[in-house]
DNA sequence: TAATTTATATTTGTATGACAAATTAACTTT
DNA sequence: AAAGTTAATTTGTCATACAAATATAAATTA
């Protein structure tokens, strides 16, 4: 008996399309910006139907790699993706693996530590004047005593993104981005008050000065010590909650 | 006039649906291998239409959050997400943010360096017996002079995973996957010849006998050895790749 | 009886057609 | 000329039907 089989096909076609349209935008074909064909169009050339068509698209607005908007000038358009872009797409998986791996705060604090040691030596060597600008106005937004606990928390996070991107090595920075976003949800089981803002805000303050003046071994120093502040506060935070949740 | 409006919504209700599920994910109400209700089951509850919860599930699908059969036990199951089923969540985010960004080697290079120093030294702390014997077993994978290319990068990607996971901090184990994958299509650039095997080889007996040693001076050495002999074959085929491209 | 085959029910996958909503362009009216 | 109106285009949503896969139970056969 002669064996010639088809291949089997096992993904679903609205899978099939994604991959196919997610495979032109990373080749090339599609650049950034580029409107893609209506729906219609598209379940014409790939001989599906349009809720095929749209489920596959959906595949891709979920990895943010298109837009959509409706009107005669709308349509689906190729995103450009820079590290802000892919934030999103990156905090679901940081968020999902710190969870559901039960990663602990100590690994999490060394890692961090190491990484932003590292940002803030080349900080330290590559700023540039606008740099040193942004890292001012975010630790500004810091010191206003009106902002809300999460706002501080989103303050204190951009300061963080500024000195990542003051490495001037983007690949670092993406790196950094990832873990940052990994921390957020930690971050956010915190309600700084005002004692607590004070110590980091005056943190922040040395450690701009020393990256301003070039002061490697100071910047570490302070990154350290910061850490450490931060962890000693999680801990806390963590006893308080571990309490609450023996009363009910 | 009063003002009392109701809050605008701007996003699709297939996204308002795919995030509140992701949602209960992240929080936990929906743990990994739980079912989801039915199609059916959720345009009741969500009141919308069955394409329009498909759409959703196809966005959590995208993200390698749920996965779906067909059938009378089958259904929508979410995901345990490990570290390996992270990974092409990953290798999207970090392949297209290395190629959209025209990230220079040399970043790369140095971060890899930094991160795998620190990942060679934890590991030469707190390796395990149970990682000597994986790391031995990679590198003879490496030896087989039969493989192919592409199969000695693979065993290479899986080598410098073992080393990562040695270092027991899951943390530093999940950062480093996504630069390693950042770093894959780079890799596949080059065709090792059996010299240029030869070398690697060296270096990760070499690697690997300090790790055992736990010796993290000599570590770090050789990892430092590595990424600058990489980095220049890499410069090489890149200048091979120019050349050929003008020939056209 | 035991194994195999056949129905059957369940659930996701796909198709078709229609209408709603948003948005721009052209047109009309004042 | 400015403002409002209409029409056209494109995504968003809905309703319904059927196809395909797959496990369970019933029926058939050796």
């Amino acid at each position: 008996m002669s064996l010639e089989v088809e291949p089997i096909i096992r993904s679903s076609l609205s899978k099939q399309v994604a991959d196919q349209l997610q495979e032109a935008i990373l080749e090339g074909s599609l650049k950034a910006d580029d409107r893609l064909p209506t729906e219609e169009e598209l379940s014409k050339r790939f001989q599906v139907s349009r809720p095929t068509i749209r489920e596959a698209l959906k595949r891709l607005a979920a990895k943010n790699l298109i837009r959509s908007r409706r009107g005669p000038t709308g349509g689906t358009f190729v995103n450009h993706l820079g590290a802000d872009e892919l934030s999103d797409h990156l905090t679901t998986a940081a968020t999902l693996f710190v969870s559901m791996n039960q990663i602990s705060l100590s690994e999490i604090a060394h890692t961090r530590l190491e990484l932003e040691s590292l940002c803030c030596q080349l900080a330290c060597q590559h700023r540039t004047d606008e740099d040193l600008t942004r890292l001012e106005t975010e630790l500004e937004r810091q010191r206003d005593i009106n902002i809300s606990p999460e706002e501080f928390c989103s303050a204190d996070v951009s300061f963080h993104r500024a000195i990542a991107e003051a490495s001037h090595n983007r690949m670092l920075s993406f790196v950094m981005y990832t873990l940052i976003e990994a921390l957020q949800p930690v971050a956010n089981m915190i309600t700084f008050h005002f004692r607590e803002r004070d110590i980091i805000i005056s943190q922040h303050e040395r450690l701009l000065q020393a990256i301003r003046d070039q002061n490697r071994v100071t910047a570490v120093e302070v990154i350290k010590e910061q850490v450490n502040y931060l962890s000693s506060l999680h801990d806390e935070a963590r006893e308080n909650h571990a309490r609450k949740q023996q009363r009910d």
